[in-house]
RNA sequence: CGCGAGGUAGAGCAGUGGUAGCUCGUCGGGCUCAUAACCCGAAGGUCGCAGGUUCGAGUCCUGCCCUCGCUACCA
């Protein structure tokens, strides 16, 4: 039995605001175990922050022409509002802009640092003469060595799928400012993630092979097996954490080094307002460090940082990460970029004061195991269908009969029978199991169990027809309703970390006084509402939600990603301009598409045979998503066909068809209109 | 032949060797205290496919297929 627990959520990117996948990976989950090792009693920290440094907001505000300050004070304010607002109840929420942060950052990489555990490496990189700065990964993008795309990031090509360095791209350009990078020596740390694989492989993939999840330990073994490689922890950017060491001028701590280590700091930061001590919370043995994260953090959460607590030699090392899958909405990615989401604050406008059901639709409907969708549909239907008609009509019920019957009190109950001594029995198993399914980050099934309390009242009542004894049996009734109050009060009390705003209303109308150990109180079957007791109003606790309001919600989505999509056309930079010789080196040619089959393991490849004037040609192009095989059949097309051939998965292709997109997103063939036109022609 | 996770009733999920379950939806019935809510019952699955191990497999092994992720300013 741990002495405390230290439990982190996934420290928010201050780019952009929170939404419902946030929410339903990381922070109801985290929020629903910290709630109940509270009411447990436990010594518990739950701590967050906002993530403030890296490369996406120095360029977000470059891009906006603001400065990196004000963007990360704006979206901070945005994400603190949206977390208070759910109820998402940290002990600390800190930021890694404090100076408190910095310190502890740095100290950190000066403890690795002086250690030796660091390799220094020099490397050529990409340096834009005009912004100033070395240019990572995408601040990039030039012509892809391998398919020719001219589209190609610094590291990736989206047309071909490979996996590129930003030093490989033909005819690099900066994003920054459109200059063409050039090469420059620049000196970096490496983290040695390969010295610590025996560390990994014994820690997780021997210690944690059966009290992790799958997905988890799956993705470590995958890390572990295709062999870690020395990571870099600091970069060339004017934004974010000095490296403090000398002959560090212009470097800062790479964000995903100094993100981590603001569990610490603000764990830090918590202690001193609360005159505590930090340093249990982090160094002792005793307690228990749970990261929860979205799968995308797997690695950093698993590997990297644990290498870093490693090799500081004084920190422990988490007992779980519980990584949760991804979360679609209605079907799709949900995408920051292109405003496919459901937007935390907005949410409330639409929804006042009905932050539980949010979370509870987002809990019964986690993505614990694999991704899972999110649809107004679905919302809908749980509100509907659980919340109002199950454990809202329970209360209800309830709270009218025994303001009818009672004038609000709590009737003196007379010799229990069985039917009532087994709800209450049933009732009093509940702490514990609801506690395991928590305890081992099963929280779908304990928002299952919890819901089944209200179903056991609702047929406890439908049983005992307490509304036809009234008339004939007025002592039974007193007893049958003496229960359902106690069912009630169990409801109340067991809902606290699931439904908390429901679980204090819920309370107020009942008059339950807060106390600790109520859920021990639960368990023993102890009286929760003392006969005599007055209730207060009663009132409803949630409310039914109509179609009109869904296909509303639904609209919004589609006209915020449709207005966002039409932005981002306006925005798309024209080219630089070209000689007339340089467009007379393509060669453009009509072609007929003859035969389609779609490239098996991929998502879009489909392989073409085209008629070229007398000359059939092999072509793979990446439209499968757009097109079945049988409607390509007889299309004219234009294709690039001098192109250098390239293989795709195992397939030449010789040219490349040229494709716009329409409104809709869905990739059109540039053709020629008149069909008359002879396969084979050139185009001029 | 890259790696990982998933593939179980119309939908969403549970179920790691012993007669296939839960919630929602559908259909039928009951009740009327309750936000037409609640309660009971029924229909509906060759547990992705094929082979193997076993007295016995959704559950273990092998091969294959499909989906998602590992690669995006997204957890």
């Amino acid at each position: 039995m741990p002495k405390r627990y230290t439990v982190t959520a996934a420290l928010p990117y201050t780019n952009g605001p929170i939404h419902i996948g946030h929410l339903a990976g990381v922070y109801i989950p985290a929020d629903i175990y910290s709630r109940y090792l509270r009411e447990q009693g436990k010594d518990v920290a739950f701590i967050c922050g906002s993530d403030e440094h890296g490369v996406a907001i120095a360029l977000k505000a470059k891009k906006e022409g603001k400065t990196p300050q004000q963007i990360i004070d704006q979206y901070d304010q945005l994400i603190r509002e949206s977390f208070n607002s759910f109820g998402i109840a940290f002990d600390h929420y800190s930021r890694t802009s404090r100076k408190i942060h910095h310190e502890t950052a740095q100290e950190f990489f000066k403890i690795l640092y002086d250690k030796g555990v660091f390799e220094e490496k020099d490397s050529e990189q990409l340096y834009d003469p005009e912004a100033k700065q070395f240019l990572a990964d995408r601040f990039v993008t030039g012509s892809c060595p391998i398919c020719q795309n001219p589209e190609a990031y610094g590291d990736q090509c989206e047309s071909c799928g490979s996996t590129l360095s930003a030093t490989e791209l033909i005819h690099p350009q900066s994003t920054l400012s459109g200059a063409k990078p050039e090469l420059k020596k620049t000196k970096h740390w490496y983290l040695p993630l390969n010295q610590y694989e025996d560390f990994i492989s014994k820690w997780i993939l021997e210690g944690h092979q059966n009290d992790w999840k799958p997905n988890v330990y799956g993705q470590v073994k995958s890390w572990v097996s295709n062999g870690l490689q020395p990571r870099a922890v600091t970069r060339d950017l004017d934004w974010g954490i000095a490296v403090p060491v000398p002959h560090a001028e212009g470097k800062v701590l790479y964000v995903w080094f100094d993100a981590p280590i603001g569990y610490i700091s603000s764990t830090k930061e918590w202690a001193k307002e609360k005159g505590k001590d930090w340093e249990p919370y982090w160094c002792d043995k005793e307690t228990q460090l749970v990261h929860f994260i979205g799968k995308d953090n797997i690695v950093f959460h698993c590997i990297i940082f644990p290498v870093m607590l490693k090799a500081s030699g004084r920190y422990i090392l988490p007992e779980n990460v519980p990584a949760n899958e991804f979360l679609n909405l209605e079907g799709q990615k949900i995408s920051t970029s292109k405003n496919w989401a459901v937007w935390l604050h907005e949410y409330l406008e639409s929804f006042p004061e009905q932050q539980d059901v949010l979370r509870y639709v987002l809990t019964a409907n986690a993505p614990e195991t694999k991704d899972n969708d999110f649809t107004w549909d679905e919302f809908q239907a749980r509100n509907n269908n659980e919340l109002v008609a199950i454990y809202g009509n329970f209360i209800n019920r309830v709270m009218v009969l025994t303001h009818k019957y009672y004038n609000g009190f709590v009737p003196q109950p007379h010799t229990l029978h069985e039917e009532d001594k087994s709800v209450l029995q049933a009732m009093a198993q509940l702490p514990k199991k609801i506690g395991d399914s928590i305890e081992n980050y099963r929280f779908r099934e304990a928002s299952q169990t919890l819901m089944s309390l209200a179903r056991m009242g609702n047929k406890y009542l439908a049983d005992a027809e307490p509304w036809k004894l009234i008339k004939t049996d007025p002592n039974r009734v007193q007893s049958i309703m003496y229960t359902a109050l106690q069912v009630a009060a169990g409801l109340s009390i067991l809902s606290e970390p699931l439904l908390p705003f429901t679980a204090q209303k819920l309370r107020t109308m009942l008059q339950l006084k807060s106390k600790s150990k109520l859920w021990e109180q639960v368990a023993h079957g102890d009286t929760l509402l003392q006969p005599k007791h007055l209730l207060g109003a009663s009132a409803l606790l949630f409310q039914k939600i109509e179609d009109d309001q869904m296909e509303s919600e639904r609209s919004k989505l589609r006209n915020a990603a449709q207005n966002n999509k039409e932005e981002q056309k306006k925005a798309t930079p024209l080219k630089p301009q070209v000689e007339a010789s340089q467009f007379e080196t393509l060669d453009l040619r009509v072609a007929e598409i003859l035969e389609a089959k779609k490239v098996k393991k991929t998502k879009k490849l489909m392989e073409l045979t085209v008629l070229l004037g007398e000359e059939k040609r092999t072509v793979v192009s990446g439209i499968a998503n757009d097109y079945d095989e049988t409607e390509l059949i007889g299309k004219k097309v234009t294709l690039l066909v001098n192109l250098k051939p390239r293989a795709l998965k195992g397939i030449e292709s010789q040219g490349m068809i040229l494709l716009g997109e329409n409104e809709a997103g869905k990739l059109i063939f540039v053709a020629p209109e008149d069909t008359q036109v002879r396969a084979g022609t050139p185009i001029k």
